[in-house]
DNA sequence: AAAACCTCCAACCGCCAAGCG
DNA sequence: TCGCTTGGCGGTTGGAGGTTT
């Protein structure tokens, strides 16, 4: 597909080659992707005959040439799952499009900044003026964490204590009426950005299995990708997989 | 009709962590 | 241990196209 919007202009005098990708470029990137594969991004120019740089090639495929990549409007429960994730882990764009199928972190990202912004903004504001009665708490989910480091494969780079890894206060500021968790427990060094990745996956799964029981859903399996929900077969129609009343306070008791 | 303003999103930039010699 | 390279991420920009005045 030839850009929709061929906006930025290009320097024609320097080595690299800066602003839209051209259709020729692009099919020149995938011939190199499909040859040699993902990754040695250092070398896909070289490989591509490409004057662009590693960064470039790199974002053009992950964002726009991937096969798989979903174009067009964001449905609703991925809106819905989108906002649910943002509460949760914060402008972590690239988990939470981890778990939207066929998103990009740059569509999510860019969905976020031009739609909910505002919409999140406003309910925060709505919600401050409705202050005086407290959300009900309707959910406890208490997983045990040693549950989760001997269930799941966690990753072998974790580091016990990354201060760039961990969901902190200042980025879970957006986290009000859906899930309430505590700033000591997500500050906690014992909860990597992995481990949450992991844990969402746990967490999600044994959730949807609990409501799922009580429903009659059926399950399919794993995504071979992600290893998340990849296949929910709703029984009947009345909820949707994460369908977490938004005024539900669920409590996320991490750590013992 | 056209100027001003708004929306959208591809692409760039700077930073950080991991890996390696 | 140190410095360099590479991969990856989030924030921001810029400009085409759409809408309003």
């Amino acid at each position: 597909m030839e850009n929709k919007r061929m906006r930025r202009s290009y320097d024609t005098t320097s080595v690299v080659r800066k602003g839209a990708w051209t259709a020729e470029e692009d099919m020149l990137l995938k011939n190199c992707i499909d040859k040699f594969g993902e990754g040695k991004w250092h070398l896909v120019p070289l490989r591509a005959g490409l004057n662009r740089c590693r960064k470039s090639c790199r974002l053009r495929w992950l964002n726009y040439l991937r096969p798989n990549i979903k174009r067009g409007d964001f449905a609703e429960d991925e809106v819905d799952l989108m906002l649910r994730l943002h509460k949760l882990l914060g402008n972590r764009w690239s988990l939470i499009a981890g778990r939207i199928p066929g998103r990009t972190a740059n569509d999510v990202k860019n969905y976020w900044n031009t739609h909910l912004k505002s919409r999140c903004k406003q309910q925060k504001e709505q919600l401050k003026e409705g202050e005086q009665s407290p959300p009900t708490m309707v959910t406890i989910i208490k997983p045990q964490p040693c549950t989760i480091s001997k269930a799941l494969n966690l990753r072998p780079h974790i580091t016990s204590h990354d201060p760039h890894n961990l969901i902190t206060s200042s980025n879970i500021d957006s986290v009000d009426n859906v899930f309430n968790i505590s700033k000591d427990i997500v500050s906690s060094p014992k909860l990597s950005i992995d481990n949450i990745d992991e844990y969402l996956d746990a967490l999600l799964e044994d959730r949807v299995k609990e409501i799922g029981h009580e429903v009659g859903w059926s399950f399919g399996g794993r995504s071979a990708e992600g290893g998340g929900l990849d296949v929910l077969e709703q029984v009947d129609d009345q909820n949707s997989l994460f369908d977490f009343p938004i005024d539900d306070v669920v409590m996320l008791d991490l750590l013992d």
